[in-house]
DNA sequence: TTGCTGACTTGGC
DNA sequence: AGCCAAGCCAGCA
């Protein structure tokens, strides 16, 4: 009945569902946003194990690179990123500090 | 039921 | 500069 209703999961998904287009998220944000900033592992785990329909190729890791065991290889990450807008300075690196986004930012 | 792995992050050497 | 180790929580076997 409150808040803390939302599990860890939850609260993860629901974030990467409001990630706006053309912008990226670290996983580190991610589990910090959900209560814990060193769960940053535990969102992958969601990811491979939670909702396939919400935007993880959008979730990204704190090196500007892109997500390990994605589902096809980081090239197709890159290439729905690409197709979202994002642009890649290096073969696989994505400019993470102009393209992070942040929740509070979304009406900023 | 318990145990282990895992789509990461950070700090220290 | 790059490499090693520890920590977190949830889901699967």
């Amino acid at each position: 009945m409150t808040e803390v209703d939302i599990n860890f999961s939850k609260r993860v998904n629901e974030l990467v569902a409001q990630i706006p287009n053309g912008r990226v998220m670290t996983y580190g944000q991610l589990a910090a946003l959900s209560g814990s900033p060193l769960a940053a592992r535990i969102v992958g785990g969601i990811a491979h194990y939670g909702s396939p329909d919400l935007p993880w190729q959008r979730v990204v890791n704190k090196s500007g690179g892109l997500a390990s065991g994605f589902p096809g290889g980081p090239s197709i990450q890159k290439a729905m990123l690409e197709a979202e807008g994002i642009t890649f300075d290096r073969q696989d690196k994505l400019d993470i500090d102009s393209l992070i986004w942040w929740p509070e930012e979304s009406g900023k």
